[in-house]
DNA sequence: AGCACGCCGACT
DNA sequence: GTCGGCGTGCTC
């Protein structure tokens, strides 16, 4: 039986990212094991750690190890699979070990140190009794204070610092002598943020003839305890005391005096807090599926069968039925024995969608989302853990759901950034799902309309670099339903025409209609952040980085632009370059100023606005898609967040207000992102017996992303964005890293990025990796920068931050993390902080 | 991250 | 002369 076990500690620092051996003593054997939560002596304090593996030798000497001293979990939170995860992980996103292991487990199992003071008995032959005369020596006042605590402790017992702080208040200092001492005693224990919640149950303990003779054993004056007993024994099974008091009428002190006598037994039970325990979800049996999604089906399960590793890539076009397909390929993993996760974007994680898993799978579904308490999270982790659940069915952090038999992963609107982290660990739900499934033997389902690049790539060049899915298509909705016609708006002839209003005069048009006909209308404004750019409204001319290809951010206090990618910059034109025209400057429009512009164009128009303002409330989010959906309002206006998995019957009118503003966005992936959004919104319109339209407008109608979103023809769009992204040489032809330093001096950070950035030129050089070595571009690896970050400074910090390009099978990540390492050596103040994010989302 | 050890300024 | 400032180094 191992002896050793290798820690990781709870400790968030670059020197404590490694293992740490400690002892398990005798009494511990065999119930430490891989994945189980510990505490553990570090330094002179107690520290949560994570065992992540077991030995029997250990490079130190045994006096040099200290035991374990604490056990935190019945059963280790881990399994091995997560812990071998988490290693993978630390060093994929070049992250701590601590954090991946972290973000798999809920915040209640987040334990921190509790320190607890008890009374050293004095031993009689101890310095202890020695030293007595010279703390009695101490002034009476104090010895009588010190008198008073000392009691207090004896009588009570072990008591938290924190308790003796507060009822012995400002007398910290006494107690500090008292531990120096050694008349009292501290202690530290791992002390959990969420307590299991349980509830009191009540059995017979006494059976047959047994049960007979106790019955006959009441007087007149015990009649009560007669009747409890026999109803215990006439349901046998535990009931629960509140229930038991309430039928019977009865006290909880009746029931005590019966469990005293030994005829019932008072347990305490572990309950789960069930959010959806009031809900009433209505069944539902699998639909029959059409040929496409047979098709699909019957593909997928022939790998499911074999219980083999498989990635698929199902591109269906909005309402092609791609759910239909998850939920019979989760039944088909079920009847093997084998539980399923299923990855939904926070946002969509609505209660219709829950509903459809509910209705399908009952109570052996658990839901993991950002809504629920810490407590219910918690609870639904367990359901999970402890095996009771076939279905977990989460947001980004699910993928970590703990199964024993992990058979399918299923990601749906796999193209989402909220798959990607954007806190460390920066990692992303989809590369983690596949590498799980390659762990468990396991399928993984990864569903979309409009597919990221990186997936719809990988699936046609089938470099196993990564991941190669096998891609699976549906093109037809099983409604037979049609999409909307999808009307582009050229908002320069607008402007020529002399409408100088933010709607064009077809969806003003549109917009009366609907008030009119008491239909719905959505109008989206897809503005991301702040960033803003410069555009011309006479010819929709964007100033754009001439080496990146991206818009540049326009900087009102310097009127200049620039590329936030290469550090290019310029003055900012006051006529356009392309057509003279003055009709030039930045762009951008808050929700706030098209609300005010429907209030002041449709008089008695009803607006339900949905922004970060609007929804940053809890529960607004979907408070205000009720009453919208209780046509509360003609209009509902938002940014991406109407766009998701919205279904409203009477909606018959969409209208994208400017299509140019998340187009222009400075970031590789703004026409992907346009096109996604469009697509999106535009499979909104028209799903129920209404016809559907759909107006687009843009100063740059022509733009081949708007363009293909307009016919739904995702082939074409992502034909050309290929083309465009090996040109320029971006992912998915190749990898980033986003490298960001932030310190409070900005000559220091300043000095500090450039270090870096030469230190990692350097490094490369060393190893070969510039030069003509690659497919595509001269180099196979390359620096940006570094330049200011796009938002230069926060909480008085600046930013600076580079780009690093690479080919895919470099170890660039492993570079970065050295160089790291060593730059942060070079200022050792502290203050130094650099971020490294992997496959960024956002380039910010 | 904490926490202690360790070596230089303003106070009883 | 001491309290205490935070630089530096370690935690199995």
């Amino acid at each position: 039986m191992p002896k050793v076990a290798k820690v990781i500690v709870d400790v968030p620092s670059r020197e404590t990212d490694r293992p740490f051996d400690y002892l398990i003593s005798e009494s511990m054997r065999g119930w430490i094991d891989v994945g189980s939560r510990v505490a553990v002596p570090f330094g002179r304090r107690t520290v949560q750690g994570f065992v992540i593996s077991l030995s029997d030798h250990s490079e130190l000497s045994l006096s040099r190890m200290k035991p374990i001293q604490e056990l935190l979990d019945h059963l280790p939170p881990l399994p091995p699979d997560l812990v071998d995860l988490a290693e993978w992980m630390s060093h994929e996103y070049a992250c701590s070990t601590i954090s991946a292991l972290q973000v798999m487990i809920p915040a209640a199992l987040k334990g921190k140190a509790e320190r607890y003071i008890r009374y050293a008995e004095p031993k009689q032959d101890t310095d202890v009794a020695e030293d007595e005369p010279d703390w009695y020596s101490d002034s009476l006042l104090q010895l009588d204070e010190e008198k008073q605590i000392i009691d207090y402790v004896k009588a009570s017992g072990p008591v938290t610092v924190a308790h003796l702080d507060q009822r012995y208040p400002g007398q910290s200092v006494i107690i500090k002598q008292l531990l120096k001492q050694g008349i009292l005693i501290e202690s530290q224990s791992i002390k959990d943020r969420m307590k299991i919640k349980t509830v009191k149950t009540v059995v017979a303990a006494v059976h047959g003839e047994e049960a007979e003779q106790a019955m006959a054993s009441f007087n007149a004056q015990s009649k009560r305890q007669k009747e409890i007993l026999a109803f215990l024994l006439e349901v046998e099974v535990p009931i629960g005391m509140q229930e038991l008091l309430s039928t019977l009428g009865a006290t909880a002190g009746t029931v005590k005096k019966l469990a005293e006598k030994g005829f019932a037994i008072i347990e305490d039970v572990e309950v789960f807090r069930d959010p959806y325990k009031d809900r009433r979800f209505k069944a539902s049996k699998a639909l029959s599926l059409t040929p496409e999604q047979q098709a699909a089906y019957d593909r997928i399960c022939e790998t499911v069968d074999h219980q083999a590793y498989g990635v698929f890539l199902l591109h269906g076009i909005t309402g092609s039925g791609k759910t239909e397909v998850y939920l019979q390929t989760i039944e088909r993993c079920m009847q093997q024995g084998r539980q399923s996760i299923v990855l939904v974007p926070e946002i969509s994680l609505t209660p219709q969608m829950v509903e459809r898993f509910k209705g399908r799978f009952g109570d052996k579904v658990a839901v993991l989302h950002s809504r629920l308490s810490a407590g219910e999270r918690y609870d639904e982790w367990r359901r999970i853990r402890e095996g009771q659940v076939m279905v977990a069915v989460g947001a980004r952090s699910a993928v970590f759901a703990p199964f024993p038999k992990l058979g399918l992963i299923v990601m749906d609107e796999e193209h989402e950034t909220s798959y990607k982290q954007e806190e460390t660990p920066k990692y992303h739900a989809r590369r983690v799902a596949v590498k799980r499934a390659m762990q468990h033997d396991a399928v993984v389902i990864l569903g979309s309309a409009t597919p990221s690049l990186e997936s719809y790539h990988a699936a046609k060049s089938q470099t196993n670099e990564s991941f190669a899915p096998i891609l699976l298509e549906m093109r037809e909705r099983p409604s037979g339903s049609q999409l909307p016609k999808v009307e582009i708006v050229d908002m320069r002839e607008e402007l020529k025409e002399g409408n100088r209003s933010m709607f064009s005069r077809g969806l003003h048009q549109a917009i009366l209609d609907r008030m009119e006909r008491k239909e719905q209308a959505v109008l989206f404004l897809n503005r991301r952040g702040y960033a803003t750019f410069v555009m011309c409204r006479t010819c929709g001319y964007v100033a754009g980085c001439p080496n990146c290809d991206i818009s540049l951010t326009y900087h009102q206090k310097s009127n200049n632009m620039r590329c936030h990618y290469c550090g290019y910059s310029e003055v900012a034109p006051s006529v356009c370059p392309e057509c003279g025209s003055e009709h030039i400057r930045y762009f951008g429009t808050g929700t706030q100023r098209v609300e005010g512009e429907l209030a002041k164009l449709f008089p008695g128009i009803r607006v339900i606005r949905m922004d970060v303002d609007t929804t940053s409330e809890k529960g607004s989010h979907e408070k205000l898609l009720q009453a919208f959906r209780d046509k509360k309002a003609d209009v509902l206006l938002g940014t991406q967040m109407v766009a998701k998995g919205l279904d409203f019957p009477d909606v018959t009118l969409v209208g994208v207000i400017a299509a140019d503003s998340s187009l222009n966005f400075p970031d590789f992936r703004a026409a992907e992102k346009t096109f996604q959004l469009l697509t999106q919104v535009a499979g909104r319109a028209g799903r129920h017996l209404l016809p559907g339209e759909v107006f687009i407008q843009s100063y740059t109608p022509d733009h081949y992303s708007i363009i293909h979103a307009s016919h739904h023809d995702y082939l074409s769009f992502i034909r050309e964005e290929l083309k465009h992204r090996r040109n320029l040489s971006y992912p998915p032809y190749c990898r980033l890293i986003l490298v960001t330093l932030s310190h409070e001096n900005l000559q220091l950070v300043v000095r500090m990025a450039e270090n870096f950035t030469s230190g990692l030129r350097g490094r490369a050089q060393q190893r070969g990796w510039f030069g003509g070595l690659d497919r595509f571009t001269s180099d196979a690896f390359d620096i940006l920068g570094p330049i200011a970050s796009p938002i230069p400074k926060i909480k008085n910090r600046y930013r600076f931050q580079c780009i690093v390009k690479y080919r895919g099978d470099l170890d660039a990540i492993d570079l970065v993390r050295e160089i790291t390492n060593e730059t942060l050596e070079q200022l050792r103040d502290g203050l130094l902080q650099i971020s490294i994010d992997v496959d960024p989302a956002m380039m910010m």
